[in-house]
DNA sequence: GTTTTAAAACGAAAACTTTAGTTTATATTT
DNA sequence: AAATATAAACTAAAGTTTTCGTTTTAAAAC
């Protein structure tokens, strides 16, 4: 298994709006980005790049090129969360869900969907 | 209240190091770092990149400087977890624990930890 | 009190990221 | 088929981050 180059901001942005909308031509791209748009060649050259890292790929329709992503969304995201968990809640989820409790107001629905899922996880663990 | 800057890769790694270890010479900071440690200045540079930036102050010992946070790691995880929640889990905590459930391998007492807390939290909350 | 030495400050080169103008190729229109 | 238009590819400049060599400084050793 190849290891995952890390993204840039900018790269990251795109593949955010690739995830989404799963294909999209540069302009679409451009349409999805908020206030200062950058000029349709930046777009172009990042989902370029983003090809070379082997994240994207695309399928011509005319002299077009449709961009879809090539690296699930879930995947980069283990190996990125792998990280933020080990610098900021050494490793353990327990801890960031306190943060999140500590600092975030949560609402009653969205703890106990949190309790819901854990008690399924364990009924499937324990036994 | 002032916007808190973005930290760069590097400079983060120097911060999780000053948070772990409180205060910190330079030196110390260079034998907390792995494999390929950088140059004395580059570290150097970047503790006073962080002062300029205010996330980091020190006191004087001799001629040396001994390196502290000046910005809590709370404080800055608060605003970076932001980011990642709203562009990774669409904003929701019952998502976040439940990619890592999917993903993680959690243990029964992780979860029953997650579990208890939830509870607790729950009970202060309804009512 | 002069020399040595070790750390901070400075400065600037190297590497990387971001931004877009220019060029090229090729469909589409005339 | 020539002109036009449009999108990708190329190129390069501007901006940012990372890396250290060099210089300055001030304390410590002599």
């Amino acid at each position: 298994m190849k290891k995952m180059k890390e993204l840039t901001r900018a790269e990251s942005e795109i593949m955010q709006i690739l995830w989404r909308k799963g294909k999209a031509f540069v302009q679409d791209i451009i349409d999805e980005m908020p206030k200062p748009k950058p000029a349709y060649n930046t777009v172009s050259t990042f989902v370029r790049i983003l090809e070379q890292k082997g994240v994207v790929g695309h399928e011509a329709f005319g002299r077009s090129h449709r961009y879809f992503p090539l690296v699930e969304k879930e995947k980069y995201t283990r190996g990125f969360m792998q990280n933020v968990m080990g610098s900021y809640f050494e490793n353990s989820l327990p801890k960031m869900v306190s943060f999140f409790a500590k600092h975030e107001d949560l609402s009653v629905s969205e703890l106990e969907e949190i309790k819901k899922l854990v008690e399924m996880e364990l009924k499937g663990k324990k036994k």
